[in-house]
DNA sequence: ATACCCAAAATTATCTATAATTTTAAAGGT
DNA sequence: ACCTTTAAAATTATAGATAATTTTGGGTAT
């Protein structure tokens, strides 16, 4: 008895999104649906309805009988992202705030200290998520966290396309401020140091594929 | 030639979000694959992608091998665009202020005046849809844009299901104090109505087709 | 009468094949 | 040499057909 709930459309979806956001797949990059279609072992068909759920989390874009293409992102992007993300985040947070419990906190708490410890991006990225996850997930409005996770999606593409490799570790102090005003019950402080923390734009010099060097902007919130 | 730059799926997407948001299509509706296609002279495969763009907006929710039905909408989901609007209004609104001109603020002067004259709710929802899209539009912002635009279809199926017959006129105040501060320069003054009255949820009591009275919650702002 | 099970019908998801469009590359004219 | 035109190849978009799953309805036992 096979019963996934999965449809095969979303699992090529998922895959392709995750070889976005890391940065395997580079923006501009076709994604050609037969050649899809024959690595996953299906038709064309499923192919082109993850297309669809791609450009809808806009790590995709379509152009009509021209193809399907990785999304693009500039500055201006960045910025974009981390301010829908702020403003969103923050809702979240102050509709959150009276359904956090201490077990919450210190699971959040228990993130951050995961993020503080990670050796490569990717394990402070999925700790950073999980510190953002565990603070807005009890405000209990779907759409919202939908919205919120698609974002976060689009800050990790920005945040791996800089620190593809060389990750040094750090504390996150904006972290443990925003736990602390939540246990005392100062929700707005709390949504204030949030605002300003995911808005936090980093640059870095990385040096391309083509060898030379160019700035990144980068979220790290 | 027919060198159209909409693709079936669109043009099926558009068609039926049109219903859904205007009430033809009731909530929980089923949408059936094979009769859409027959009705749009089409097979079947466009009409799953224009599922999954409605989906993406919110309007449809697919359960895999159980089909496609039109998404319920309750109170907590009203609440739930209200403040989402709101918040992304006001931030679209920050950005955009600054690139605002004279006859930007005409324009939305005028679409008010529309409104206010408005007979029927589908009058009154364009203008005040234009009204909003006016002010948000120079920010530069294009994916928080598209939110905005997704939150709005939302909130104007919310708007449908209670005013479906019986409009009555009114002068909006509230986009008349917005136009005030904004041609003062009082940007903060102006998002501050601005989120007051996205976030306004009206409460009306309306005949359902089986008779029975229920009562409706609306977006008006 | 009610609950359960099984077969038939309806519906969804996928595959194979075809048509339409765009990209490419090359040939020919200026 | 360079630009325009034209044919070929690659790719996308849609159609028609098949397989798999769920729903429906009737019959039977309790």
């Amino acid at each position: 008895m096979t019963t996934r709930k999965e449809t095969k459309a979303t699992q090529i979806a998922r895959t392709l999104a995750e070889r976005i956001v890391s940065g395997k797949l580079e923006p501009g990059a076709r994604l050609r649906q037969d050649h899809i279609a024959e690595e996953f072992g299906t038709s064309h068909v499923p192919v082109r309805e993850a297309f669809r759920l791609l450009e809808a989390q806009g790590l995709a874009k379509n152009e009509p009988r021209r193809g399907v293409r990785v999304a693009a992102f500039d500055l201006n992007q960045v910025r974009e992202v981390a301010e829908m993300r702020a403003a969103l985040e923050v809702l979240a947070l102050r509709n959150a705030a009276q359904h956090l419990t201490p077990a919450i906190l210190a699971a959040a708490e228990e993130a951050t200290l995961e993020g503080d410890q990670a050796r490569d991006v990717m394990a402070w990225e999925a700790a950073n998520r999980r510190f953002h996850r565990l603070l807005v997930a009890p405000c209990g409005m779907p759409r919202l966290l939908a919205a919120i996770d698609d974002l976060h999606a689009a800050s990790a593409r920005f945040l791996f396309s800089a620190w593809r490799s060389n990750w040094e570790t750090r504390t996150d102090r904006d972290h443990r401020a925003i736990l602390e005003h939540l246990r005392r019950g100062e929700t707005d402080a709390a949504c204030a140091v949030l605002s300003r923390h995911v808005q936090w734009i980093g640059h870095k010099p990385i040096e391309t594929a083509s060898g030379k060097k160019r700035k990144a902007f980068v979220i790290e919130g």
